[in-house]
DNA sequence: AAAACGGGGGC
DNA sequence: GCCCCAGTTTT
């Protein structure tokens, strides 16, 4: 027996969100500054291997300078590296942003495409960032596995697989259609705050008693 | 001091 | 698939 079949889909979200939302899961606070297809583009590109607190940081003082492709591209790397503390890897996500910015403007005129495509072919942007851009600011059904996803979807046995793909895979055939987008800040809210990937809060967690990964 | 965080890109 | 990237935070 697996928890859906004691909870189902949407009681399920709801118990998460609940705990997360109480805990004050820094997603929440995350989403509300980047909300707006560019700045998800960017947010989403300075996060890599960074927490939320610490990337809102540096968006909000970005988007002061840069808050379109044209801004952004009148920086120079040094200056966006400088705009974009402490998110660590300044080099490299400098540069990324900065051709982000380059290609944005030469090959969609600016602005931010919708379509998984095109933006897989945007520079920095892989599969979970373009899914995280599809379901976040053009609100598509689109599942965004990041460690998060996969960690509990593999955790509370909705899946089984070392592989991200295969998750997203099995996510897609398993989740509502209308569901898919809201499980994405869902999930991550709730493995930021209780299910962590180091010392999850079992003894407290409203999903340990039909949780086959519950210690 | 060491491990964790985390996703893209190159091979 | 595996390794590289490379700064900050947590343990």
């Amino acid at each position: 027996m697996g928890i859906l079949e004691h909870t189902g889909w949407e009681k399920l979200l709801e118990l998460m969100e609940a705990e997360a939302r109480q805990k004050n899961a820094p997603v929440y606070e995350f989403r509300k500054h980047v909300s707006t297809p560019f700045r998800a583009l960017v947010a989403v590109l300075l996060s890599s291997r960074t927490r939320d607190e610490t990337t809102l940081e540096a968006v909000k003082r970005l988007f002061r300078r840069a808050d379109t492709p044209e801004a952004m591209l009148a920086l120079s790397e040094q200056e966006i590296a400088g705009l974009i503390y402490p998110v660590g890897f300044y080099r490299s996500k400098a540069k990324r942003l900065r051709e982000l910015a380059r290609v944005l403007l030469k090959e969609h005129g600016g602005r931010v495409p919708e379509s998984l495509e095109e933006l897989l072919r945007l520079p920095g942007i892989g599969r979970k960032s373009a899914n995280v851009v599809l379901s976040s600011a053009f609100g598509k059904n689109a599942i965004a596995v990041d460690t998060h996803v996969h960690r509990l979807s593999n955790r509370l046995g909705l899946v089984s697989t070392s592989s991200p793909a295969e998750t997203e895979k099995q996510l897609h055939r398993l989740v509502p259609e209308e569901l898919k987008s809201r499980l994405n800040t869902t999930f991550v809210a709730f493995g930021q705050t209780v299910c962590k990937p180091v010392k999850p809060s079992c003894g407290s967690c409203p999903l340990a008693e039909h949780c086959p990964g519950a210690r």
